[in-house]
DNA sequence: CATGAATGAGACTTCATTCAT
DNA sequence: CATGAATGAAGTCTCATTCAT
């Protein structure tokens, strides 16, 4: 039976997975698509076209532009979560959980531009409803990193002045603020050859998002301060 | 007052104020409804409406709606930087200045928060375009912080283990988001009575976001670990 | 019929043919309403609304109202042409082919005045672009007409005291006219109900525009003075 | 009293004369604006500002737009009416008035391009409205030529093979495809720069608008054929 | 399931006209 | 009379979504 079915050449295996598939390539169009355009500006044909389907498929795997925008989100930010919980569960205290949260943060950013773009910039403000959604979504990894926090400062290691929650938020805004600077210098210049003064850097120019990885850990463990005896 | 001056009878100002006063009021109704509905989903008849002008009349003093939001971002920007300018110029060392800055930061998101959301939300992302023009006004903001890093570095009072404009990045992210986290969390629930778990807290819900100016200074003066000496 | 062509089921036509009998369903929905309302007049609803399409529909055919006003233009002006050379083809000596081009155009308004009022009022000078545009597309036609006269003048047939080109430009205007005052007179009157004083005939009333051929056959060949030996 | 009225200065007479004058000014500056756009291109703002005055000005010469149109109309075509009267009346046989007529009509467009491209192209079928109220002006027109033809007629020196009012309207249509062509022609390629193929001519390029009085007498004259006695 | 032509609500923007000054 | 800022009706065009094939 599974010899003659269409679906069957090429290895291809059951139907529900196929499904799955083509539904992961619609995703994957509209990350590419919301990337290049935006949310509101991308197109669900655009989108179709990318994924190489009609533009009624799409809503035989999503109910509506919103939805796709959130099974977008959705599907990336599961991906993210589950990296970063696996990064920090590889690691032994509180100092290691920190630099393995952050290094796996940016090591994705890296290797994975476009999906950062979408999830840096796109997806992240589009609208109210999605805000107040994404927030929830956002939960997630600011408690596991807050809980990193809330483990240094019970171990007495760190200090307690910022209570491990917000500490969470300042980290995180740290590590986004270096993605965003990141994202957008990668192209700087970009489609208007308009390129901002280069005189005053603004740190938002071509830099490694990698070594920006040492810097939060600097900053979040040490701070600025000079060490008296160090 | 002078009754020889041809606008001076019964009060009335000038052509010209009367003009800018005018901008300045369908500036203001389209912070509030970009602020309540987002830049895409805001039509230019609420504005007019929240305005009480007709919608023909926003194209007196505006090109298009996106000249509009660019005039917005620009009227409001200008504003924030000559108010975070002014803060740093009023300091005298590098620490005081840095905070400073910070207090000017989040004393303005709560004694504005409309146009904090509006700034931290909507107007930021909105389009490629608006992100590659925002990036330029950002910068001077980004310069500003900069420098006072740099000072510091300078006097040998800080460390250089992060470059200036980075640090000031990451600096600025850190009160980004914990701006985002409380003007998010200032009406949580929203019009969609929907509450994120209530449970496990990320920070995100009320929480005095002017207090938070002395969590960022003690995390980027100290950073978290415990001084040996302390 | 023949059963094996895919789309030869139920009598339907092909896809192309279809588009293509959609496309001149709206260009024929178009000809009424500019020649009833004048292009700048016709709403894009109205043809949509005469064509038995939606206003969406319209767009999906053409690029914008004005490359529907050109197209149309196109479409009736290459029939027009095509009769037109045919009917010149067909003749032999350069009188019968002058006659037969002058029979060929008013046997044409006579039977499609619709198309004709368009042509001759609506499309022709509706704006600067599209005056530059029809004077590329009349040039065919004068072009042909004028090739008839060269070639009678050629012949000795003729005299050359008037160049060919505009011996034929002045036939066209006569044949335009004469157009135009038919159109016109045929339904005199109009909507408003105002009516030219009936008493001086300035020739705008009904007359048969069939006759009016040999008008042009006469006026054209031997002018207006008696010969002296007729 | 008349010495300190502000408009008694520079010669200046009644206020009669001043109201004139103004609604004067406007008319030749639609004319002008109307040349260059089309009247339904043409913005009421544009004329305003040709003319000088503030855009409400113009609603106290005129009721509305289409009134503008129409008192432009009547203003010019009194004065064509009346030149080709006087023309006519300024000559003795048939012939001589024909010939005074066109000369008088060709002289006109020569003399007044800005003018007679109003008339030839933009006032001449703008709407269903004007294009009746038109036929009623140009009626006069034609029944002076007309006349002058049946004048030709009655005096046995002319053909009746074609009634007077029909020779009327075709050689009326002669006279203005040449001035179509003329006006077309004078700034050929235009703002463009596209440009027709010069290879074949089609009569549209620049010729003198002046001579063409004489193809016109040679045609409606003595036609194309070449008399068997000449 | 897939297609993609068709739909039609709704957005932005223009511009003739008015009216308070 | 003159002004010109304001009005708001109306038009063109877009695009998410549907549904017959």
């Amino acid at each position: 039976m599974t010899v003659h079915s269409p679906d069957a050449r090429a290895g291809r295996t059951t139907g529900a997975d196929d499904r799955a598939a083509k539904r992961d390539r619609i995703l994957d169009a509209a990350e590419r698509v919301f990337a290049q355009r935006g949310f509101f500006t991308a197109k669900v044909t655009d989108i179709a076209k990318e994924a190489g389907v009609a533009d009624g498929t799409i809503y035989l795997y999503f109910k509506s532009k919103d939805d796709l925008l959130i099974s977008l989100f959705e599907s990336r930010m599961e991906r993210v979560n589950a990296l970063l919980a696996a990064a920090v569960a590889g690691a032994t205290d509180p100092h290691a959980k920190l630099m393995a949260f952050v290094r796996a943060y940016v090591g994705m950013i890296a290797a994975q531009p476009t999906a950062a773009e979408v999830m840096t910039i796109e997806l992240r403000q589009s609208t109210k409803f999605m805000r107040e959604y994404s927030a929830q979504r956002f939960g997630e990894l600011l408690r596991l990193l807050a809980g990193v926090i809330a483990e240094g400062q019970a171990a007495g290691q760190w200090s307690d002045a910022v209570p491990a929650p917000h500490a969470a938020r300042m980290i995180w805004g740290m590590l986004d603020e270096l993605a965003l600077a990141w994202l957008l210098g990668r192209d700087a210049g970009g489609r208007r050859g308009r390129k901002p003064p280069p005189a005053a850097d603004d740190g938002g120019k071509k830099f490694d998002i990698v070594r920006a990885a040492d810097w939060v850990g600097a900053l979040v463990t040490q701070g600025l301060e000079r060490r008296s005896n160090a």
